[in-house]
DNA sequence: GATGAATGAGACTTCATTCAT
DNA sequence: CATGAATGAAGTCTCATTCAT
């Protein structure tokens, strides 16, 4: 074993890097599932299997961790935007496109949701994300905003569609399933997290959406 | 037993009565207004202006009292429905009522959907819940599904519509755009709680539903 | 046992004055002893017998306890210090009396001293005291100015002398010997403890303040 | 050994005792504001601007260190006491220089006051300390035993009039005056702080002194 | 000599809850 | 019915100190 080999083994538990992102993940993971409140630092630690000191050494407090979180979530999502690749589509092609991968990032993201529910709940208190957040602009936005137009411009989209509203309008369709699952088949007897259910939802979505848009 | 010793009986019924509904106004607000965990049981017995123990004289516990308010939540929202008239309307404009009701529902009471939300946060730990919301069928769901049926039988509405999809769906449109309105003003740099911004939401989700509606 | 009596004996456990006593007494010793910043909130408990939770829920935090020992501590000084009878007396005589007492109240009192200090040492943490303090105005020290003005017409003490410069000098004889007793004793390699040498303190106390006095 | 290496080596000393003496001076000055269980290792090393662990590499420990900055304080006044030259002057001058000194250095060295006291507070844990403090005898303690007697010799100043007592006298008037400058100007209702008040502070003590020892 | 990463013990404080009247 | 007093468990955060390079 080389020198530097084993020095880069033994750095595991000497890696700056590493540990801070262990424990943003822990965090995340903490936040998504209990909320802001319902975190527990303790807990997140024994997830990062690191000491709980550490936490405040990267993080300097609870409320400054679950920003560090917020922040990552967000670039996160901005980051998987990115891959969308809808240049050559059509546009009726393209916004079914933008629905599905909103909904299939939500399915694989639930903590995206738990997260930014939990800021919400909080408003004033984190106030000082505002301004990052707002200088993260989401590329899928963009793309929607582009696909309206095109498909305004070659008359297959109504012309008063307006991209804020849709983007809203989507990500509340997907959420509100997702997010209150647990009430929802509660309070209509049926069971809506099965595989089966959620491609009826998403095929529903397509449908309200292109519906909407078709003159 | 005099009629005075009975008559004071009664005022301490009605005392107790009004009591446990000073305690379950105040819970509302705050669980709405921090989540079950960010709750504080001695918040809520300063905004009753009582003593913090009788909180656990009508309710047992934090949790038992959490449900009291979310079943009331549910009851709230279930009377207000029936007051609903829709039956001489035609289905577009029925739709376009109900999907308004909705929306001005949420506005007048966003508690209630803070409080939905705190409740799938701790998903299993309301168990218990689940009996009687079930038993609490919604009434606006079942106009809906009326409306719905009439609207696929006149032939305006496309008959692949299904009435839970469509609930879950304007719900989640009104939902997100208030449960969220602060980070999606921060994100698109506009105020969405200005009243003209909360009339053309309005107008957006009717466009949306019978857009997709219509054949 | 009469009802009275028992109830009022078993009140032991839920007498809020007393408790709340306990708690300030018990705090008093271990700020003195340690400092604020060397005090534990646990050993305040311990010493008092009492649920630490108690100590929050009659003093706020840490350093509002402090304050209340810090007031409580003033209070009683000023108390003792109305207990004073000098009328009758002749200035010199009246003069050495007040040497004496306060000789003798910091001997039973040090934790008077050590409080002092520590407050001193915050400065800038305890402003609110300012007003308090102020209010209550020193009976010693009004003492001493009337017996200064009383030698000074009667020719017997000389006509410069400053009440407020002499007090600072009484208090800071006492107490420079006293509180750093066991430097003292190290750097002169003598017992500055004991009765005798006590004794000899105040002696030379009276000698100093007299020989300055007197014309 | 080139002579290159050699003198990188002294380098290196003497960075070594620069080091050292940063820390000491960042020590002292954190001591002096915050008391021993209010100061922090991690304030000091910002202070210094030198790594925490340094700290510990020089001084073992908090304690150790607090040792240091004692010692070095008691080096610091001991070395001025040196300088003072009394020998041509006349007994009384003597005394009113020797007060004049002890004023000025207590003014120009405020942590030395403080230092002192956190010290005495904890009495029984700074035991080590005795030794190295009583090796170090106070030249002025000195000068005052020797100016003293030559008084007493010349039936200038009372016979009875003891060294360690006066001494004593003397650093409690000037150190209560300031320790506890706060709290007086407080009580008093006037700023004690003001260069006149500090001046007027300063004949007082003279005034004291020489008045207690003139025959 | 110097430093960034890591830690265990323990500090202050909070919270839901119960006691006793 | 109503309430002030009391509590144990636990939560966030801090601190002196050590590890590993």
């Amino acid at each position: 074993m080389s020198k530097l080999r084993k020095s880069s083994i033994e750095d595991k538990q000497r890696d700056a890097e590493r540990s801070r992102n262990t424990i943003l993940v822990a965090a995340k993971q903490e936040f998504a599932l209990a909320g802001f409140d319902g975190a527990r630092i303790d807990r997140i630690a024994e997830r990062a299997a690191l000491n709980k000191r550490l936490i405040y050494y990267y993080f300097t407090d609870k409320e400054a961790l679950f920003q560090a979180v917020l922040e990552e979530a967000y670039a996160d999502i901005r980051q998987a935007e990115q891959a969308l690749e809808l240049a050559s589509m059509q546009p009726p092609q393209a916004i079914a496109k933008l629905v599905e991968f909103t909904w299939h990032y939500y399915l694989a993201n639930p903590e995206f949701l738990s997260i930014l529910n939990s800021a919400n709940l909080h408003k004033g208190r984190h106030l000082e994300e505002e301004g990052r957040v707002k200088r993260l602009n989401s590329p899928l936005m963009q793309l929607l905003r582009e696909v309206l137009h095109k498909g305004q411009q070659q008359g297959a989209f109504r012309a008063d569609a307006d991209p804020i509203q849709l983007y809203i309008t989507i990500a509340g369709m997907a959420y509100f399933y997702l997010a209150n699952n647990y009430t929802l088949s509660a309070v209509f007897g049926a069971d809506l997290s099965t595989t089966h259910a959620q491609d009826e939802r998403l095929v529903h979505m397509c449908d309200v959406v292109l519906g909407y848009l078709k003159v």
